[in-house]
DNA sequence: GTCGAATTGTTCGCCTTCGAACTATATGGA
DNA sequence: TCCATATAGTTCGAAGGCGAACAATTCGAC
């Protein structure tokens, strides 16, 4: 098997072939490579995900924001904070209700997202390379499902088996 | 679209179909259901993937087993401090390398770890639910595609390191 | 109307991770 | 042999996320 001079990456047991375990090995190092590949923007790229979000549906309340990118309230405090000082993002009072502000997105903001776009344009490519179309759509797909299993059983209690889960799938099911 | 005061999650624009975008999301949730799920074990669960590579390869360096579970040397100090605290782990010094030291389970973690993957196969079914067989199967080696495709790139492009160094980078082509 | 409950953004303390040092050991070439 | 360099584990300070509070505001039941 093994023992020459080799760099074999370590295996992992029987769990090795379990979704869960492979999802945090793929987002860590995927995460990773986009943060080196990309400099010079900021904490920008960091909150890509957030900025699409704010981009495509400006001006609503941060608690939506965090929702939507599975980060709690509190974090996104500091977020918007650092963003907002890069000029990249901003907080204004909200017409309807005074609690909340409306965040959107800046000119500049706009460029910004603009750029880290194409820049993730060409980190997909690199994810993806090797995978057919085929495999790449049923990726996306199969990667829906579980957010939407993972959010539908959010707010559950904790039933100790997985029952049906017959009405998860709702709302981001197929294309 | 959507103008009624519904409660609809936010989307992101047209970088929503990124591969990932949707891995982070997904291993966010993922990750966050399965320590809700399980109680009780201390810090086991969240390092559940480390246990697993430990009991496939015991007596393996803390260097080794910190890139097996992508992250750093000095990070994984204070994870294995806790699981030895735990008795979990235990860290003895290596035979041939006193720089060194070999990690392996304790019976105790061989037990924790049977325990775990018992819960972890019940989160796992939840996660997957909603997917056929197939479409599993696709995810999980489309997953193994990406880390591939990370870690091949990992030492590439990364010009202010190492310097006459020149052994890392190659030969994770292929799987 | 009024008052309790829910929601929004925020602060604070805790914990985890990272990157840059540092020490001890190992390795390979002059 | 000697010494430059690489590696293993560790320490330390900085950065970031989380949960628990909290004031301001809104909502809802009465």
């Amino acid at each position: 098997m093994d023992q020459a001079g080799e760099e074999q990456p370590l295996r992992a047991g029987s769990g090795e072939m379990s979704v869960g375990y492979k999802l945090r090995l793929a987002q860590i190092t995927a995460y990773r490579g986009f943060e080196e590949r990309v400099t010079g923007y900021g904490s920008a790229p960091r909150y890509l995900g957030l900025l699409m979000i704010i981009d495509a549906n400006p001006g609503q309340p941060q608690s939506r924001l965090a929702e939507a990118v599975a980060v709690r309230r509190s974090s996104l405090v500091a977020i918007l904070d650092t963003l907002e000082r890069e000029g990249v993002v901003e907080r204004r009072p909200s017409e309807t209700d005074r609690r909340s502000k409306a965040v959107a997105l800046t000119a500049k903001g706009r460029g910004v997202l603009a750029d880290l776009l194409e820049a993730a344009d060409a980190h997909e490519a690199a994810l993806t390379a090797g995978l057919t179309e085929e495999e790449r759509a049923t990726l996306l797909s199969a990667l829906d499902r579980v957010i939407a299993n993972m959010r539908a059983a959010e707010g559950d209690a904790l039933p100790p088996l997985a029952t049906g889960a017959a009405s998860a799938g709702r709302g981001a099911a197929d294309s």
